[in-house]
DNA sequence: GTGGAGCACTTTTTT
DNA sequence: AGTGCTCCAC
């Protein structure tokens, strides 16, 4: 049962579960469904559900595990600590601090520093930035920013407040004696770590922490990564600690998923070839189990609208043609299973959020319903936790989370406030803070709260298409997927010359093809309105590291007449 | 304390 | 171009 249906190297990824292993998974080769069994396989062990402890970086993905272990396991899947690894840190806090404490997120970081900045040059925004990168890295501040980040942690302490990366050091602290550190040993006995590609030095040392090196039933660490899709080096994730892995951890044994299930022969043929360009990486071989499939679309169109509509354009194409959205969305539940789509099928991925804007005109245009991931939300966000956050206040702290759930979802003016998407952010923050120990209720909501973030607003079941940047569409995946953009100086970004990471923007395009199943579509514009000018523009030189025989390249040509309002024929 | 002129800047952002 | 900031005048 919890081996049926797994494939070979997915047997031995869930079988072997003593001592520390590393299991790279590459995109689109049953990750989660791989970690999923491993959990039920150790409970089926007799390994007690509270021994196991799985962390992860969103809580999306938290939430998906737990959901699939759910369905498993029912009984014994609460008591199984799955969480990310803020939740974890706060949960740690939780435990042994004994003083009550807030989170600071980033808004309310910025507005501290800008406090304690006064006239000084500083740009708070990037201050922010600096000191976490500092807290992540678990450096020194350097002498320029050395005062005024003292004066910010002596802030936050008199404020009784932490910040999101403290949620990680306070813990690292707490641990350091040795009877705390044993009891949370003992309890934390099977570890698995996800994307551990993209793990910084601070989560890396509670990891470390956490995991008795010598002595079993101890110090069975599992991390799951890919080293090709680290992606976010640029907040202090250390790609090293997962290329080092088996150094760090003796006798560490290395498992490879390598069958992809997810991606055409040509979309995992063409974005390995690409990929395999870098040097800091884990070689893989990835084997397709799905057919060839078509070739990868290259179009090259005159400007960022025509781009917006040639996407809307094939997309209207699979749709069958029909501009009545609405009507249909309504009335039917399109299995995707039978060759025919849904809006939940297309995804368009780009580099820059500001890509979105022009994006959206050509959806909204078509009438097309579309969901955007991402930052652009954020100011509703922070109103909803605000107005959560307030509620909680009003109400006894013993009372059960659904009570709770209910009575705000009864109070006309939080739902008048809410959309649909934002009603759906609330049950996922239900599924994913509800307290399961007994008597547990909304102690600790407040400070959970600020553990949500924007990416929790994409809604997987919604009838619509998918606008997000290649950041968040990691762990996604659609049937047809087009990146926008293929520009040099998007992707890779070079705008700031500097500091280009090359190998790391390969990684991200690498992220964004590897997300489709079925059909990819690459477009560049020729010309492009960026800082208020119009500029010439020229294809990614990825592009060209994408052989010949994948791709099949469309020009659309400038529009002659300007009648015909938005038409655009693709041959 | 506010409104407007002038200026700088323009990435990605799991929590 | 558009945003978001400061600074200064009121």
């Amino acid at each position: 049962m919890i081996l049926h249906g797994l494939n070979e190297s997915q047997k031995k990824a869930v079988m072997t579960t003593e001592g520390p292993v590393m299991i790279i998974a590459g995109p689109g080769t049953g990750k989660t469904l791989t970690i999923t069994r491993r959990i039920a396989y150790l409970i089926h062990k007799g390994v007690c559900p509270e021994n196991i402890l799985a962390v992860t970086f969103t809580n999306r993905a938290a939430r998906e595990m737990r959901e699939r272990i759910g369905a498993f396991l029912r009984n014994d899947a609460g008591k199984i600590f799955i969480g990310t690894f803020h939740f974890l840190g706060l949960r740690i806090i939780q435990d042994i601090y004994s003083h009550s404490f807030v989170i600071y997120n980033r808004d309310e970081q910025a507005s501290l520093l800008k406090k304690l900045l006064k006239n000084s040059d500083f740009r708070v925004r990037q201050l922010v930035e600096k000191i976490s990168r500092i807290k992540n890295l678990i450096e020194e501040a350097d002498k320029g920013v050395k005062e005024i980040y003292e004066k910010y942690q002596s802030e936050l302490i008199k404020n009784s407040a932490f910040d999101f990366d403290d949620l990680i050091l306070k813990p690292i602290e707490l641990l350091d004696k040795a009877e705390v550190l044993e009891r949370y040993r003992k309890r934390f006995r099977y570890i698995m770590a996800d994307e551990y590609q993209d793990i910084n030095p601070a989560q890396y040392k509670l990891v470390k922490l956490l995991t008795k090196p010598t002595c079993s039933p101890c110090g069975n660490l599992c991390v799951i990564g890919d080293s090709d899709q680290a992606i976010y080096a640029f907040r202090g994730a250390d790609i090293a600690n997962f290329l080092n892995f088996e150094k760090d951890f003796e006798n560490a044994q290395r498992i490879t998923l390598q069958k992809n299930y997810r991606s055409s022969g040509i979309i995992l043929e063409a974005s390995s070839h690409l990929i395999k360009r870098n040097l800091k990486r884990i070689g893989k071989e990835i084997i397709p189990i799905k057919e060839k499939g078509i070739p990868i679309a290259v179009i090259s169109v005159p400007d960022e609208k025509a781009e917006g509509d040639v996407i809307v354009k094939e997309i209207e194409k699979r749709m069958g043609g029909t501009s009545h959205y609405q009507l249909m969305q309504t009335t039917t539940d399109r299995d995707s299973a039978d060759g025919s789509y849904s809006f939940s099928d297309f995804a368009v991925v780009f580099r820059t959020n500001a890509q979105a804007k022009v994006l959206e005109e050509s959806f909204v245009a078509s009438g097309i319903p579309y969901q955007i991931i991402g930052r652009m939300r954020r100011w509703k966000r922070n109103e909803i936790v605000q107005m959560l956050k307030n509620r909680v206040k009003g109400f006894n702290r013993g009372s059960p989370f659904d009570e709770f759930l209910d009575e705000i979802l009864k109070d006309p003016e939080f739902v008048t406030n809410l959309g649909e998407s934002d009603l759906i952010l609330l049950e996922n923050l239900a599924s994913t803070y509800r307290d399961p120990s007994p008597g547990g209720g909304l102690s600790g909501l407040v400070n959970a709260l600020s553990l949500l973030t924007d990416a929790d607003s994409f809604d997987p079941r919604a009838q619509a298409v998918t606008l997000t940047t290649l950041h968040m569409a990691k762990g996604l995946e659609f049937r047809v997927v087009f990146i926008a953009g293929v520009e040099e100086g998007l992707i890779p970004y070079t705008i700031k010359t500097s500091e280009c990471d090359l190998e790391e923007e390969r990684r991200l395009f690498y992220v964004g093809m590897t997300r489709a199943k079925d059909e990819l579509f690459l477009t560049y514009s020729r010309s492009r309105f960026l800082y208020g000018q119009k500029l010439a523009r020229s294809p990614s030189s990825f592009l060209r590291e994408i052989p010949e025989k994948f791709v099949t390249e469309i020009f659309i040509p400038a529009r002659i007449a300007k009648q015909g309002d938005s038409q655009i024929g693709l041959f």
